[in-house]
DNA sequence: GCGGCGCTTCGGCGGGCGCCGAAACGTCCC
DNA sequence: GGGACGTTTCGGCGCCCGCCGAAGCGCCGC
């Protein structure tokens, strides 16, 4: 049973520019139209039925019919690990090469959520700045809180560390590679309950149709005072 | 920037069953000839020289030039945690189709390492007898120790479980998908610990030029007073 | 029921890639 | 230095797959 064949059909499903663009658009969890994937993708419809046929075969989708529109969303969070884990790789040897950005994806590259915590230069400059002031120690491979970050944590965002770790039946603290940034920012339980907050707070909201996030008039200050993190 | 084609790139790099299987074959760590990788994915060194030259130029791989032969190796860590997460989703929708299986393919699903970790049969059973004995918690992302399985790990197998947390530097403890069995394993700090002391132990040895492990004639009992382990 | 819309299926074109045989290059050993 | 061996490069064949235009199907609203 050599098991290649097997990774390969998955891989193959990631392989294509225009399904590889629907996956990463899928990766907050969000159900979108086929159509939306298309016009995300860059292809007809046409195609981009073709493709999500493909995805949904072979077990990376799950579809969910809705009247006249077709959802369809990551068949499981293990899906998202899997392209969260491609995207790693893609950041550690990304050539330094600088691409023109539309104001779409400088939004996107400036905070977005990532599952359920926050990711781009937001994301990163949190984690780098508990790390700074010694309140996170992180690993390559997951992370704790130190006593005085467990203290801020609670008395600046609300979070009951204890809480958090409950149960550790998730991982408290990961770190997840950003492809933006090509570093690491804060994922697991903690980066959920930090996302939670921030949003809980009004630091931050959502923007329409995109996995991109602001920071409100009243987030701006509350980031530098909570963190230190002041982005322009 | 749309991040697809660099997605789309990578997991190009792991969409030929040739490649896939010599992926695998190096994800235990260790470093192989371009002749071993052509034998292992069935097929002639000329072609494997242009899929090898593929994965070096992509960045998956790392290449050792030694003598007249050359050595292969995954190029980080994080390549080797994106075949293991790609390997989880072939996992959970694997068709339950029972394929015929050689004795090479026997021994690997028996035991095998997995980078520092045991799966494979051995590597499920023991994690599914601590489950069971209440001597760890295990999440979907992460998992505990309780005081009965410090208490169990330190007297039986002589782990310090408190050494092993050490820092946290990386994850503690966390599930890895066995792409055999279907069910989690324990990865992490705890899974290299449990596997260096079983090695060190003299409880299972490495087998020949492969991943699989064997459980020695003293391991069998050792095993069985320790988890209550044994298997045939 | 008729038109509009979302989505899918079908068919044919074109490009990219994996495959191997043959041959060249570099290293080791006698 | 000659021969064997490990590895790579080159060239040509063949197949697979993504692409889009056109057409078909199902759901909606007037």
């Amino acid at each position: 049973m050599p098991i290649g064949p097997s990774i390969a059909e998955i891989a193959a499903l990631a392989d294509d520019p225009a399904r590889a663009n629907m996956l990463a658009a899928l990766m907050d969890g969000r159900a979108l139209t086929a159509s939306e994937l298309a016009y995300t993708a860059g292809v007809t419809p046409q195609t981009a039925s073709g493709h999500l046929a493909k995805l949904s075969q072979g077990g990376l989708l799950a579809l969910a019919k809705q009247g006249r529109h077709r959802y369809y969303r990551l068949a499981s969070p293990l899906v998202g690990r899997m392209l969260e884990s491609i995207m790693a790789v893609v950041a550690i040897e990304a050539p330094p090469r600088h691409r023109p950005r539309s104001p779409r994806e400088d939004a996107l590259c400036f905070a977005r959520t990532c599952y359920d915590h926050l990711a781009g230069r937001l994301g990163v400059a949190i984690t780098e700045a508990l790390v700074e002031g010694r309140h996170l120690v992180l690993g390559e491979d997951g992370g704790e809180v130190t006593e005085e970050g467990a203290a801020l944590l609670r008395e600046r965002v609300g979070i009951d560390i204890a809480a958090v770790a409950q149960g550790r039946r998730r991982a408290f603290c990961r770190p997840c590679l950003d492809w933006s940034e090509r570093r690491p920012h804060i994922a697991g339980a903690l980066g959920a309950a930090l996302a939670e907050r921030c949003f809980a707070l009004g630091w931050i909201v959502r923007l329409r149709d995109t996995r991109a996030v602001a920071i409100t008039t009243a987030g701006r200050p509350a980031l530098r005072a909570a963190f230190g993190v002041d982005l322009r």
